[in-house]
DNA sequence: ATGCCTATTTACAAACTTGTCAATAAGGTC
DNA sequence: GACCTTATTGACAAGTTTGTAAATAGGCAT
């Protein structure tokens, strides 16, 4: 701790990086108000102006904290989306692992005091996921059934919400039950949900009844 | 702003509650990291010295400010679960609103950097909420039919999570699209919400059919 | 090796934040 | 009206935090 003057040169991306990594571990405490860039300096063992040197200022720092949430969460939904074969549980499982390990906390703080940047990305993400389900749905639909868009729309927001409030307040359960409690806990309810969807979107039995019924 | 030298003496009740409703507008925006005495006792044109005087610190102040909204919610979902009659769509829009006017920001604060001491009393509040609807549902089942509590509970789980997902990335999407388009948008949502739990419940036609269109 | 670029550090400054303390005054009680 | 309680204020102190500036040194090109 005292002196082992061998002072460590990184390149600036690294830096860059290594500092975003602390950032984003204290923000998901603390939220972004309660960033002190002495800390996060102090969690990598450099001196705090290097923060400065490399984000300009405190804001900068900021800014670029919530670009990378932003751009984190959409990079792992549509990984999620993409890669499984729609199958319902399966997507909703990637989905709610999506906003773990932090990311829904530093998302919670970016959607309550964000700045105007984001917004517009992140409305793009939702439409781009949306489009994505719905041309999915619309291939693996029985000819001549329509998809209303609408429906999808409101699943897509109905599935983030409840990963994003899984996130939030599951890890406010957990603590009390342990991990291992809260993982089965939290399987079920997965598992739950998925086949709630499944029988709305006709995928266990009825064909045809895929969003909307027909009055 | 120079003199008008009337100093303005409240009672202590009052006092109290004015600085609570002015920390809780601050906190909805920044999180309990962002408060500043300064800029509370700011907004409300006394100075910082009084809340220390009524809360004694920071500390107290912060947690005088999570009991209450703690005990917020509470009283909201037990009048929202408790006054309508288990109409599916009266109490999704209950539940709904009760996480309006910022009260879902504060929770989501707390919820991320809570304490302990509240964790107990959300608990309580969960159990107490599933309880309830438990017993109203056994009450309203055709005899012979048996409820599942694990049932009651994701529904529970499921639709204050997505109450909260709704309320904190909602109000994102809502500074975009207008205040008109945004309650039209929501009030969608809620009705196609409760559609979605009707027939899961089997409220609607088919009492065993839960899911799946009546064709 | 020499020199350049720049990541890093040390030292410092200015502003801000919580908290203390004595003085002041508003409102109720006798 | 006099008095007492206490909400409120202004001034101040100690610690913290962001930001600046010059000095240092690691790595890369030549």
């Amino acid at each position: 701790m005292t002196s082992a003057t061998k002072r460590i040169r990184r390149t600036a991306e690294d830096a860059r990086r290594q500092i975003l990594d602390a950032a984003e571990a204290r923000m998901a405490q603390s939220g972004p108000a309660g960033i002190r860039l002495q800390d996060v300096a102090a969690d990598l063992g450099i001196s705090h102006p290097v923060i400065l040197h490399h984000f300009g200022n405190r804001e900068g720092l900021i800014r670029a904290l919530t670009h990378r949430a932003v751009v984190e969460l959409k990079d792992k939904l549509m990984v999620a989306i993409e890669s499984s074969d729609v199958h319902t549980e399966d997507i909703l499982g990637e989905v709610f692992n999506a906003f773990r390990g932090g990311l829904a906390q530093r998302l919670a703080w970016l959607a309550i005091a964000g700045t105007d940047a984001d917004h517009e990305q992140h409305d793009m993400v939702t439409l781009e996921i949306v489009r994505t389900i719905q041309e999915k749905r619309v291939e693996s639909a029985p000819p001549g059934v329509v998809i209303d868009e609408e429906d999808t729309k409101s699943i897509v927001y109905l599935v983030t919400a409840a990963a994003f409030g899984d996130a939030i307040f599951g890890s406010q359960l957990r603590r009390r039950a342990g991990l291992a409690a809260d993982a089965a806990a939290s399987a079920a309810f997965r598992h739950w949900f998925a086949r709630l969807l499944r029988t709305h979107l006709g995928e266990d039995e009825e064909p045809e009844a895929a969003g909307g019924c027909p009055a």
